[in-house]
DNA sequence: TAACACTGTTACTATTATAGTAACGAAGGA
DNA sequence: TCCTTCGTTACTATAATAGTAACAGTGTTA
């Protein structure tokens, strides 16, 4: 066992967290050993916090396959957290009543490190869907994502600038760090992003950084998502530009108040 | 330290998790000491634990005020354990489909021991709101409530019955257990429970066991939700059982299929 | 100003909970 | 049929944790 050089810190705790984590929406179920080769964790260790979390209730085990799930308990504890995550609550307000007023697809997401976390989307009943990730590394293809980085600091943009090839999800993705960089120069100075069917064909998007006014540091973004058939990036950025770059200096001054 | 029995029981893991379950909906900031009260351990194996949380983070630690709240990896957490819930995407469809073709607000519960868990609910445009509890051990003021009552095993609902006094939500609440077992028996033999406003002013609902045909056993519970203004028991129950009851079965196969 | 009652944090150590090896029966596939 | 892989259990050295105590910092009260 690796010694962890920190009294304060539970590797137990850590491990039967990495073990919930497990389970998603396309690994709904699980079995032992695939857990612990996963998790690396050997075996008995595995099998002792799994077996925890079966008592507590956060998975359960079919008794014939043994087959492990997540259970019930599990269940409430995702949604009490959620509940219990307090910038949610102070954004969605503002977020309902932008959608309310534009009728537009708006997103949000916060940035944790070098991805993209989702934190509350409010459809247009016109969008076309697409099934939005959780977690996102791929900030080059996504309007909230380029808004994130022209706000970031210089190292941590280099950071990520430096991590090529970037992934290609449609013809129009921006695979090349020049153009990349130069958009996100661009998006610093005009205080918007631009996302023109990069990440998803036919969804156009216009974003804008959440910043901590008073740390000045990028929180996270958000953006407007549009079909591409209807609008071109003149017509988005005209139409949309403006209310854009108010939500997000809105949503910013709760995020500055909320931190201090 | 109590001594635990078990060797396959990680106490630390069960700490952990009973920590970050503190941060809800009404408590989402905490302070050290708090979470060590409330939590029953002792400050520093609570320092540890959060402290864990913290670097992981699960939590996000004020470094001024110390204060405590949720951070993003919480949030992504909460939000992949949902998506990982087998059952709710198996459930979604059919009871947005029930939604579309009646549209009215469905919503529906597990049960884990004696408290419904809130699974998935789909809001008619017209309903009036009310803040859906996650958690509720109040089987006997709901519709969903009566259902699982209708169906549970003969000792856990003595067991619910025993433990008098009710909680009275509105003047219709029921507190009685003699009125309460009939309703019960009552639902039974029809196959639907029905709750007129006896949970929210306003609010009538009609409500269907979902059941394991396999083990025989209770699951949890469908309801449909519809304004006391407009509907009187009867006309609930001539409009809508025949949906609800047809609803709650075909929910109950995929319950099925999907235990074994 | 001083005493006080709280915080959160750290050092230290006995004890206990855990990691890891090994072995087992059961189930499934080749 | 063998063979692999599964989950489970027993066992033990060792590392991680529990709990005590003490400390500094902050805000409150006197």
């Amino acid at each position: 066992m690796a010694s962890d050089p920190n009294v304060y810190f539970s590797t137990t705790l850590e491990k039967g967290l990495s073990i919930l984590g497990l389970f998603d929406k396309d690994h709904s179920r699980r079995t032992l050993s695939e857990i612990a080769r996963l998790a690396g964790i050997n075996k008995t260790s595995t099998y002792r916090l799994v077996n925890t979390l079966v008592l507590l209730g956060f998975l359960s085990k079919n008794p014939r396959s043994k087959a492990l799930r997540l259970g019930p308990k599990a269940l409430l504890f995702g949604h009490t957290i959620i509940q219990g995550y307090e910038l949610l609550h102070m954004v969605k307000p503002l977020i309902d009543e932008a959608h309310r007023l534009c009728n537009v697809t708006i997103d949000s997401t916060l940035v944790d490190g070098q991805t993209l976390l989702a934190l509350y989307r409010r459809e247009a009943s016109s969008t076309l869907f697409f099934r939005q990730p959780l977690a996102c590394e791929d900030l080059h293809a996504r309007a909230t994502g380029k808004a994130v980085l022209s706000r970031m600091d210089q190292g941590d943009l280099e950071r990520y600038l430096a991590k090529a090839p970037y992934k290609k999800f449609t013809p129009n993705t921006i695979d090349q760090a020049d153009i990349l960089l130069q958009q996100i120069e661009e998006a610093r100075n005009r205080g918007y992003s631009i996302n023109n069917e990069e990440y998803f064909q036919g969804l156009i998007c216009i974003g804008a950084p959440l910043i901590n006014f008073q740390t000045k540091k990028v929180t996270g973004a958000i953006s407007f998502d549009l079909p591409a058939s209807e609008y071109t990036t003149e017509s988005l950025i005209s139409t949309y530009a403006g209310q854009v770059t108010k939500l997000a200096n809105d949503i910013s001054e709760l995020v500055t108040m909320n931190e201090s």
